[in-house]
DNA sequence: ATTCTCACA
DNA sequence: TGTGAGAA
């Protein structure tokens, strides 16, 4: 069984993941929503998630402490990886990049939630 | 006992 | 995003 087969087959319920991630089922099936992550179901439609999910939902919860809003956030993965839909890999690289873009944008651009006023929907425009 | 969807004093 | 209702 190849890696990427292991990594992409639902095991977890979202209790478990809950737990690895910190976050509320309210979230995680929000984000799901958005197309971030792709949770396979069972027969009871009970969502059955994957350790790419589970790192997927690591990574936007990193994203929101910077600060990121869900239109930032699928800006960057949206396409990304999804079960069936998996191919190319050159986006791997594009991707670092543009995480690594990111982290400098907001080295400089400053702490978006002090007294001062900026608002998450100011950094949108790091994506258009 | 768990999780799902839907809706909002 | 939280939360509670009603169903599965």
């Amino acid at each position: 069984m190849t890696n990427r087969v292991r990594r992409t087959m639902p095991l977890l319920p979202i209790s478990i993941v809950m737990q690895l991630t910190e976050l509320t089922a309210r979230q995680i099936r929000y984000y799901e929503e958005h197309e971030l992550i792709s949770p396979a179901r069972t027969e009871g439609n009970k969502r059955m998630f994957s350790l790419n999910d589970v790192d997927t939902l690591l990574e936007i919860k990193d994203y929101l402490d910077q600060g990121l809003n869900m239109a930032g956030i699928k800006k960057i993965y949206d396409l990304r990886e999804t079960p069936a839909n998996e191919k190319a890999e050159p986006k791997n690289l594009s991707d670092a990049e543009l995480r690594r873009l990111l982290h400098e944008e907001l080295k400089h651009q400053a702490r978006p939630f002090e007294k001062g006023g900026f608002r998450q929907s100011d950094l949108s425009r790091f994506f258009n």
